[in-house]
RNA sequence: UCAGGAGUUUAUGU
């Protein structure tokens, strides 16, 4: 078993679906029984091809086979769930973890956050991110990006602007967080602000990708500062993979 | 087995 969990793993992460599944049908007809570990890096490769029914009858087969669920599955579960838009059973799964104390880690508590937001309903991420913060468990840069996302939604800019300060005390900040302040002053109409914030993270050599390069060219677009934009283009160039 | 789960979302335009 340790054998196939490892190339298993390894397999997903390195994205080869095809060699993993391949594994596992090996494991199934020699019956060996995966262990979670196993089971996690499974479940997340159906998650990100969005195989959900799979996932979901790989679960039952763990419950048949008594192979226990320990916290990053029902993490994982979570989040198909919400894939599915079955929020109810999200929220039963992460009452079923937290009755059987597996709420210790900060990611379980993001990932119901997260579902929550891929339904626009920040008050609820807000919950649980506020749940996680009640109980002592200290935000990961990761956390912080997902707090941002919900102020962000919310359209809560001062909040918002507190939780980016956060989030840049513990380092660079990231171009995904970046774009999200951007795209909430752009959408704001608060384009000073906008253009203001483009200069700080220029200043600080925040790494740009594509998205945030278009959010900034539409910022100065909408300003009329074509220069600019020719500006950022050459600048860019060689630095971040431009897809068009 | 220092082993496994995470965020921009389909654009733009008059």
């Amino acid at each position: 078993e340790v054998t196939y969990s490892l190339l298993i793993t390894s397999n997903v992460k390195q994205g080869n679906a095809e060699n993993a599944l391949e594994l596992y049908q090996d494991m199934q007809s020699f019956d060996i029984i995966p262990s979670n570990f196993t089971c996690s890096s499974l479940l997340s490769l159906y998650y990100k091809n969005g195989n959900y029914s799979k996932a979901l009858s790989l679960f039952s087969k763990m419950e048949r086979c008594k192979i226990p669920a320990d916290e990053v599955i029902y993490g994982l579960l979570i989040r198909i769930y919400g894939k599915l838009g079955l929020y109810e059973d999200a929220e039963k799964t992460f009452e079923e973890a937290e009755q059987l104390g597996l709420l210790s880690d900060e990611k379980t508590y993001t990932t119901m956050a997260q579902v929550h937001l891929m339904a626009g309903d920040c008050t609820k991420a807000l919950k649980y991110m506020e749940l996680m913060r009640s109980r002592n468990i200290s935000l990961s840069r990761f956390a912080y990006t997902v707090l941002l996302k919900c102020y962000v939604i919310k359209g809560d800019l001062g909040s918002a602007e507190l939780t980016f300060q956060s989030l840049s005390r513990t380092g660079l900040p990231d171009a995904v967080s970046c774009n999200d302040m951007l795209s909430m002053y752009a959408n704001q109409g608060l384009l000073e602000k906008a253009k203001s914030f483009i200069l700080k993270i220029r200043k600080k050599n925040v790494v740009f990708d594509e998205e945030l390069c278009r959010t900034v060219m539409k910022v100065y677009a909408k300003e009329g500062m074509l220069e600019e934009v020719d500006h950022l283009i050459q600048d860019l160039i060689g630095n971040v993979p431009l897809g068009n």
